[in-house]
DNA sequence: TTGATTTGACCGGG
DNA sequence: CCCGGTCAAATCAA
């Protein structure tokens, strides 16, 4: 179980590596933009100031947690993944460097077809494929901003084989369009989002009840704690104002302690815990930048809401 | 006309 | 060769 804490590339630190090569890129685009559209040029910059303070979140997330909860052989988190020798922790999948992301979500039905669930990002759908032993195809679809930011984000999308009515979907790479920009300016408001804070992007799945937590890169014992009488996690949301169903004067909201709360079953699943969560009704999916962690939160506020979420219990 | 979807071709890994 | 993922030309839609 813990080998997940580590592997692939790696924690926040191949992430960070990530992203600064993104912004690299980014930066080479605006040169070559200097002399054209200020608009562009503007959307540009603005892009390379989010991913940056975004790397700066997971540098200092990273070595917040990385003093206590860290497996032992962790290497300098910022030479990583640059430096070669790779992880031999990680056991699995030496392809697919990307990240993956699995969501069944029941299908709208009424209306609009099979149109595909609305998370919040913008997608084109670039193939369609029938399945070896699946009832149903699988459609493939990438990010809008491919090509105008580069951004590597893919999701699959096919219908279940048991019940027609239920959605898989796959999200495959990180979005890396400023799509999550807004968050950090809607905190605006007095004291930046919380220390152990993270931005993400709130995406409409279907009106679940549940948060969903996969991956978690904590030690078992820690599960255990969160099983028996901690909250599962700490969830704060702050809302852009004017925006979903969460007022501003609600947020920042928390996961109460309730017993619901603590229906976390840490037997169910080693990488995959559903929490029942009354304070959110809503759909939405919710993904860390640190790898191993990533939660999905159901929200149903509206689509594409902006939030910050604090994650202070997970790095305890 | 531009941008998205459709759909068979193409291609690489197993 | 088969299968799954992607490309791209044709087509559709705003």
């Amino acid at each position: 179980m813990d080998m997940e804490i580590v592997h692939g590339n790696g924690g926040g630190g191949g992430l960070v590596v990530t992203e600064l090569s993104h912004i690299k890129e980014l930066v080479t685009q605006l040169q070559g933009h200097l002399g054209g559209s200020p608009e562009l040029c503007r959307h540009l910059a603005a892009q390379i100031s989010s991913v940056t303070e975004h790397s700066i979140t997971l540098i200092t997330s990273f070595h917040l947690d990385g003093g206590r909860k860290r497996s032992a052989g962790d290497v300098s988190p910022l030479s990583d993944a640059s430096g070669g020798a790779p992880f031999k922790t990680a056991k699995k999948r030496k392809t697919s460097e990307k990240k993956r992301h699995q969501v069944r979500v029941s299908s709208p039905g009424a209306g609009s077809g099979d149109n595909p669930v609305d998370d919040g990002h913008s997608w084109r759908k670039y193939g369609q494929k029938e399945i070896l032993g699946a009832k149903h195809p699988r459609a493939y679809y990438r990010c809008t901003h491919r090509h105008s930011q580069g951004c590597a984000a893919t999701k699959q999308v096919q219908r279940a084989d048991e019940d027609p009515t239920l959605i898989d979907v796959v999200y495959l790479g990180e979005h890396t369009c400023g799509q999550r920009a807004a968050a950090g300016q809607a905190a605006t408001t007095g004291a930046e989002a919380p220390e152990h804070s993270l931005g993400a992007t709130v995406q409409s799945l279907s009106s679940d009840l549940t948060v969903k937590v996969e991956g978690l890169a904590v030690e078992p014992e820690i599960l255990q704690a969160w099983g028996a009488n901690t909250t599962p996690f700490y969830l704060l949301a702050t809302p852009p104002a004017g925006r979903g169903c969460l007022a501003e004067e609600q947020g920042p909201l928390s996961v109460p302690s309730t017993s619901e709360n603590r229906d976390v079953s840490p037997a169910a699943s080693d990488s995959n815990h559903v929490v029942p969560f009354p304070a959110f009704e809503a759909a939405g999916d919710l993904q860390f930048g640190l790898e191993e962690v990533l939660v999905s939160a159901f929200h149903e506020c509206g689509d594409g809401l902006d939030i910050d979420i604090d994650i202070s219990s997970f790095l305890v």
